[in-house]
DNA sequence: CCTTAAGCGAGACGGTACGTCCAGTCTTTTA
DNA sequence: TAAAAGACTGGACGTACCGTCTCGCTTAAGG
């Protein structure tokens, strides 16, 4: 095992060019297309150096488009949950539709194989958004606008499932136009108003 | 290119040799420690055969599987939808907590590279089961149980979409006790019953 | 081993067409680009006939060259064994930088590999002229044209050696020019002519 | 197109390596039956490295078989140009009749294809000792032992002739034996020594 | 005349080697 | 001691042929 680089002594310059030359490579060329090589190449940089700081091309594409799409993530609060959800799924959904949905989707089908991909992957792209999802949820259940006996963890998978679903399995195309009717839906549930609702229910 | 073989020729034997020894490798192994090289070998057959019939690995795999599985995923219909819906789930969960569900996982993360893949999966292990799901669905939507404004194919995918979303990006494990919890949140929704349900709704 | 064909049976047609397509074939794409499938194919023969009657590419193709070529090689007897010689060889250099050349350097390559090529070779190709060839010697030598004490053998070697030599290990051009000179040193000998002969010959 | 190595970074262990292997599995497997895989493997080395420095197994056996033999050819020069031919090509025969010399004619067959197998032959393994031979026929022409209107390279091609036309086409087998007889029918022509020489003599 | 056995076209098959590509490690030189 | 440069091992890839095999079809010979 190489004994851990020196943090202190890296050479930024190598950094950012590595990172730049990932983002320009994976958008344009497709993510499956790029090899550490190419990208060492192109940033004028050592292979040995890239795999000195990343463990992969995955985790060192990860921490590209970390870097490239910044954390501005915050989530809005209008006081309508609707609205904010809303809100933010569409660019949610502006990301993923757009060349970096694809590198994201190579991303994740090397998640797949390896394990540390997947940490890496939910640690600095799914994770902190889901945090503060699940924050404005908490609002809106204190609100009284959700139901307090659904976790905001599953309610956050059921928000998101449907984007992943069609995003990954190719299903049906994904456009902003459907995100109104992914979020009324999941709000609504699918029964019918009028009736009971707890009839048909289990547990 | 070569000139398309003819299906009435084929070997039966090395067909089924081909796909034990695929599912036999892939399921032991890991999905993406399995060459073909391997799989030829294992079988008893030729490298050259197998690309003769198979465009590559991931779609060989995918045959394999559904060979495996088999079709008999008929939808139970015994007038309650939750509980179908329950016991069908179970059925996928089964499967995708098994080394199968590791395969498919490999099968999906070749899918995003190769839109072939992509096809023949949908083709193959989703869209048929979607279907009798989704009629099933279009019953219950007759017999009152389910609203009638709502897709089927949207419904669909809200049932599935937890599932693969925690499959594919590894938020949570996957066991078949969620699966009545699923069901319920799916069909519930998530706003509080009480108050008047069109408030917040867009569109 | 397959129980020897009953060569009464044979289908001519088949046999005339895989001949044929063999010297088209490999004058024109050239010895080495052309494999038993594309005769097959090319000659709509089926390669198991083509086993069937020949053991071997360069075996079936030393057949369609001795057929194409025809034994048309009867040596020439004008009485000046030079002159003979010479017409004689013109022809063979004419037909080794013709593409038919070319065709047989492959064979003597398979040859090298390949014992029973290189057996089928020299019974067909090289040895009936040889021993024309050595016919005509003889009578030279009877004669008084050539001395005795050389076997024809031996002077079929020179009088072909320099020629193959060229022709295989490609040191220089041969043209039909260069026969005269060929059969000019080799009959003449290299020692100057107004010194004693005997002076540095050995044994 | 690869862009070229840089030379003096090449691994000298790898390519000792390789070339002792080369030599080792030619030489007693026999060349046709050796593999650039099992060199590689052999050698303890990667393909792509062989691939990075020889651009085929021809090229690769032929250098290992000059880097074998050495450059040790130097023509021995006693004043008798007679005793020195048979000295020099007793060597050569002696080479040509052991296992390299089987190599070698696998090499020579791949040259009737490759032309750049042909080209390095001849700069590697024909045209170094040939120019020997020939400074050596000089001073035989000086001294007045041999005639001087015939070029050396004629000469050295009928020398050579006829033990390249037995080792490639395999009408006779070649043995120490031979050279002095070889040397001595070449030396003296195969006309009789008493009439006048030029009368058949054309040109 | 009718069967039977061979030759045949077609082409799938097991197998071997090819030459290329990329991952990840190691070595040498420069700053 | 980090970094650039790039050669290295290792292993999978997909292709090309080889020579064998299996399948129906045709065709000639012998009962």
């Amino acid at each position: 095992m190489t004994p851990a680089p020196n943090p202190e002594r890296r050479n930024e310059r190598s950094r950012r060019a590595t990172l730049d030359a990932t983002i320009e490579l994976t958008t344009t060329r497709g993510y499956a297309k790029v090899s550490v090589d190419a990208i060492a190449t192109h940033a004028g940089v050592s292979k040995q150096t890239i795999y000195r700081w990343w463990p992969s091309r995955a985790v060192l594409t990860l921490e590209a488009l970390a870097d490239h799409i910044g954390d501005a993530t915050a989530f809005p609060d209008t006081g309508d949950i609707t609205a904010d959800l809303t809100t933010q799924l569409e660019r949610v959904v502006a990301v993923l539709t757009s060349p970096i949905g694809d590198v994201l989707r190579g991303i994740i089908a090397d998640a797949q194989t390896d394990p540390a991909v997947g940490a890496a992957l939910r640690e600095s792209l799914i994770e902190p958004p889901t945090r503060l999802c699940q924050a404005r949820l908490e609002a809106a259940i204190a609100d009284g606008q959700l139901r307090n006996d659904v976790p905001t963890s599953a309610m956050v998978e059921m928000i998101y499932g449907t984007m992943y679903y069609r995003l990954l399995l190719g299903t049906a195309t994904l456009g902003l136009d459907d995100v109104p009717l992914f979020i009324a839906r999941t709000l609504d549930g699918l029964r019918p108003r009028s009736v009971a609702d707890s009839a048909h229910r289990p547990q």
